[in-house]
DNA sequence: ATTAATTTAGTACAAATGTACTAAAAAGAA
DNA sequence: TTCTTTTTAGTACATTTGTACTAAATTAAT
């Protein structure tokens, strides 16, 4: 890719998530970078242009996570909620705004809507595995797991939001937060079994009985 | 309180709400209501100064729920949740925006950081009160509980994005799917008694056992 | 009825923003 | 070299927005 339009997808990431996108103009860009505003709309026509491509180039980060599967079932599994979390964090200005990008731009809109279908569908399969491994318990509830999907998307998507409504800056150790909130999330569902193995994975979560 | 000062407040909340605050000027609401813009700088002289009256009465509103308590405690303990998405309803424009207000406007960033500590504080309380009554189990986790109550906080505070992120219109409906959310994420911490009592307060959950 | 306070309308302005347009400079191809 | 294409800089403009300011109109008070 050409060097100038790299630079101002990095410097545009890096400003987004440090002000918030709409603290961010074209002449900010610019500015930071050494160019002139006309050099970046030769790049990128319009504002959006360079939203949409950070977007997509999210979206491939977060698709490569799925090609990797560890050995372990169960720490794998909590593992990618981590990585995505991760990444999320290197793009945390699109989830701030998630709700005002998506208004403004149908493409993304859509293709986001598109992706969490599939993503629900991936991640049902993924369950049915670790039950029938005897990791996760059967369903008691109708419906009860793409409640759990549900709920672990919406926690994935605004955790570091509900971070930001209340702090003032957004810091890297907020991943572990997260990590805590969505394994006792998952506790519940284990087996037996896989509750030993979860007192191993996370000591620090177990209580010490009396 | 003064006639014109109340029609800024509910046509601000209708244009906020099915717009969003940026794409609602001053000049739109005035021209909504009929009234000049210096008029309604007169009763708000800025902007945040609408927002800020609207999150007050917000708040005002989600307190008065806990005033109210009823005498099936599970019932009523899934009722509230039901009251403040309602609520919340009302006023969506400003979950939709939160991030972006909490940023701009530091009064409301602390006082809603206040807020959700007495609110994690009541809610704690509460749940002792369930584990007392043997209708909520015991933690078997660190924190356990503090961690439900995060993960609904953030549910609540972040349902109706969630659904805007994906569709095209924000409808009323959308508060059945997350009472069915929130129920289910509740399920795993009830003892067996009040499974029971749940099985009732929502057959339609039932699972149809073969 | 006169005065004072409140409420309303209208105008104006400065700042910012996205974007269109032109021309120069640099790079590549023949 | 000469010609073309790509890249860059600079200028200019229309629009929007929050807000300040003035004056008229209305209401309340005495």
């Amino acid at each position: 890719m050409n060097p100038t339009k790299q630079k101002i997808l990095i410097t545009s990431l890096s400003l987004f998530n440090s002000a918030g996108i709409s603290n961010v103009s074209l002449r900010t860009i610019a500015d930071e970078i050494g160019i002139s505003v006309g050099n970046l709309q030769y790049h990128f026509k319009k504002r959006e242009d360079i939203i949409e491509a950070l977007y997509f180039q999210l979206v491939e980060k977060i698709d490569s996570i799925f090609l990797i599967t560890g050995n372990d079932l169960l720490k794998s599994f909590f593992n990618i909620s981590t990585e995505i979390i991760t990444i999320f964090y290197e793009y945390h200005f699109f989830l701030l705004d998630f709700v005002t990008i998506t208004r403004s731009n149908q493409k993304i809109k859509q293709h986001y809507s598109e992706l969490s279908k599939q993503r629900e569908l991936a991640s049902l399969s993924m369950l049915a595995v670790l039950i029938k491994n005897g990791l996760f318990r059967e369903e008691v509830l109708k419906d009860e797991y793409r409640s759990l999907f549900k709920r672990m998307e919406i926690l994935i998507n605004f955790w570091f939001s509900s971070i930001l409504i209340q702090a003032d800056v957004l810091s890297k150790e907020s991943i572990q937060g997260f990590s805590l909130l969505i394994s006792q999330n998952m506790y519940p569902y284990l087996t037996d079994d896989a509750k030993k193995q979860y007192a191993i994975i996370f000591p620090s979560q177990s209580l010490n009985k009396q």
